[in-house]
DNA sequence: GTTCTTCGTGACGACTGCGTCACATGCTGG
DNA sequence: CCAGCATGTGACGCAGTCGTCACGAAGAAC
């Protein structure tokens, strides 16, 4: 199902969970040196990575860091090992941003149910592509959007248009930011283009287009909570 | 930054959590009866909630099974606290599908960091939109795919052909259904266009396009490893 | 009020994307 | 090897989208 990276240096845990894992369906990678990981995360792209805290060569938070700090690395979801029960490391692992922390002794079933746990969660992130706000709805996979679950088909610029003005309410959108986001422009352009959008959105929006509110002299603003006439 | 809602029968440990919680910039949202949690969430769409086990009128196992079979609430992070420390209901709780569970007593901070960690994730869900898969990344949000980070800049139709063709690319997708998943083909329809569209984006994707390979008689496949010429 | 700026709006032309068709190519079973 | 079918490929025309422009309306500054 997953691939899961366990990173410690006592063959019997690695083991120990490797099993686990695998009696769940989890492909399972090991090692032993914390200047492996980096590399094998690189090479096989793991799903989770399992860190023990403690480990010979470079001790695991350097590696933790190591993962963190690389942009190629960041998204994966890392859980914490340690032998050390004390509640400041406990926080510690999780200051610095670790999914999730077990200390030893701790039971494998219990891994396996954390590791499960995040997972689904993380998986949520490609399957996922519909993201409501308010009455709005998003489908990002199919490109639609919906308002009271009445669709409303746009254009792909529209789509993008709109896109970008939900992606915060509460912010108003400059020209500037959305001749960037939506069209690519990186200096200003002198355009209309944007105001032509503006108004074809309001026109299919129909009612919802009171949302889309101007901003004189700065942008635009898409509100959530329908404009108070005036 | 975020809204939380929290669920307990005792004032001291709401009011104890909500501090803790503002403290850290989060909204907060109190209820101390498990019949009032799913009229909440509703309402107020909270981005998670922590959930008490020993609740008064309805216990939390129960509100949380609820929570977790509606598809409005099924996607919302759940903390677990509890006051039995016995392991078994440690993984009982994340057996149903919690996000995380710590028992009493606990830090306040622990449990801080340990939303903040959560939140992190889920706020992931809508913000990356970008999806690797071997060489290939795709980016939902500007609707661009990369091929070993150069940029091929599809069209909506060649956008979401290859979007399902990726899904899944261990499973051959059958004419009739990449008929249904991009034109919305309800039925079979007798056309070509699935056929041009294949063509089209194999010219787009140039070297990379051996990686569309034909099921005859079915459909068509996208292999990330690249098919071994015969 | 007047003037200047900003934004709304309708129309137009250019361009692009899309589906169909006709024909070519290639696979399969006999 | 041939007939039959599935798929590849190039060309074509329609429809839809997009950016520009001109003009009108609405604010803002004075």
């Amino acid at each position: 199902m997953s691939k899961i990276l366990v990173v410690d240096d006592e063959p019997d845990i690695t083991e120990l969970i490797s099993l686990h894992l695998m009696r769940e369906g989890h492909e399972c990678l090991c090692a032993t040196n914390g200047l492996q990981v980096m590399p094998m995360v690189l090479e096989q792209q793991p799903d989770l990575i399992v860190l023990d805290i403690m480990l010979p060569g470079q001790d695991g938070m350097a590696v933790f860091k190591r993962l963190r700090s690389d942009s190629r690395t960041r998204s994966v979801p890392v859980i914490m090992l340690t032998a050390k029960a004390q509640v400041t490391d406990k926080i510690n692992g999780l200051e610095l941003g670790a999914d999730d922390y077990l200390t030893k002794p701790f039971s494998p079933r219990e891994l396996a149910l954390r590791i499960t746990a995040i997972l689904r969660r993380t998986k949520i992130v490609t399957h996922v592509s519909e993201v409501k706000m308010g009455a709005f709805l998003m489908d990002r996979k199919n490109m639609k959007f919906f308002h009271n679950d009445q669709p409303i088909d746009l254009t792909t610029t529209e789509f993008k248009l709109l896109a970008v003005l939900l992606e915060n309410t509460s912010a108003v959108h400059t020209r500037s930011e959305l001749l960037r986001e939506v069209w690519g422009y990186s200096d200003d352009v002198a355009t209309r283009t944007l105001d032509t959008h503006i108004k074809r959105l309001r026109e299919k929006l129909g009612d919802a287009g009171k949302h889309v509110v101007t901003v004189r002299g700065t942008g635009y603003q898409f509100l959530i909570e329908a404009p108070v006439a005036a």
